[in-house]
DNA sequence: GTAATTTATATCGCACGCGACATAAAACAG
DNA sequence: CTGTTTTATGTCGCGTGCGATATAAATTAC
């Protein structure tokens, strides 16, 4: 009978990481969407431009594998992102099915207003109950678990 | 020079661990998908039928609490389960402005067969890298994260 | 008791997120 | 070189997720 406790408490932890970690992906994205107001773009337009501000210059594909997304789900949110003329998208030379993701001047222009926001959100996690060993230890928890479960994809 | 690096380090960390949330998230719902399939619900109408299964007759703010989601969209989604013939809406008779949310018989049918998920899910884990202390230590994070901010959206 | 306020739920609009499918260019097979 | 396959990107449809707003019932103010 213990056994088989020990077993549905296993089972229970695991089954209950699944909504902590969806219900505290959005209320993260709630705390940056006071900043990201301010800037006029979203959570996920801003993780496209934080790409582009690392290595600017990159295709479709190179975005959607840093952020996990699927390409159906990057091209709108560039597209946006152009229509607001913060980035420029043109066919590649070298290959005419890739597309050349470019920032134009205003997008890196709000490379700099967007450097608040890390410093912001620093400030709002640092005021709560959370040691730097414990938020060190959910990050690379984290990464680990997105690293395991990323290749699971596409084939891995 | 050195104590600015250690800001920056810090600064880095608290905001890295952002996008690993949204990423997990997004990667375990994933893992859940062929099982939710067969089932023919997505991961949102599971999240309100695991309250129902848990505690049937509610009101729909009941729902929106454990989920910490708002009306607008959990009303859609038990229209929706409601479509499938899984919920049924009843005003509250002691007080007209709240829905009653009752599983039908198929709903409550459909507990059992959602009993392997978890189950599964947890097969997918074992099978990873991850120890139990790891495991647990991440849920005890992510569950203090959201009690931690869930307080700040409606009044904290 | 009537008016103003609060509360519970719902509607609307927009931006994801993703499965299924389309299209065009590159690579490959013969 | 021509036909097939692969690859990069895009379109379409559906289901969230949420801000703003609407509606109706309960509560409160007076």
């Amino acid at each position: 009978m213990q056994g088989s406790d020990v077993a549905t408490e296993e089972l229970k932890l695991r089954n209950q990481i699944c909504f902590p970690l969806y219900a505290a992906s959005r209320l993260v994205i709630r705390e940056y969407k006071p900043y990201l107001d301010k800037l006029g773009i979203t959570y996920p337009q801003y993780l496209a431009l934080m790409v582009l501000w690392e290595t600017d210059g990159v295709t479709v594909s190179f975005i959607t594998d840093k952020l996990i997304l699927n390409t159906n789900t990057v091209t709108p949110v560039l597209k946006r992102l152009e229509q607001m003329g913060l980035v420029e998208r043109t066919p590649s030379p070298d290959d005419e099915r890739s597309v050349i993701v470019m920032l134009t001047r205003k997008g890196r222009e709000l490379e700099r207003k967007a450097a608040e926001i890390p410093l912001a959100l620093a400030g709002r996690l640092t005021e709560g109950p959370f040691s730097h060993e414990e938020l060190s230890a959910l990050k690379s928890s984290l990464d680990r678990f997105v690293a395991y479960l990323k290749c699971r994809g596409s084939g891995g």
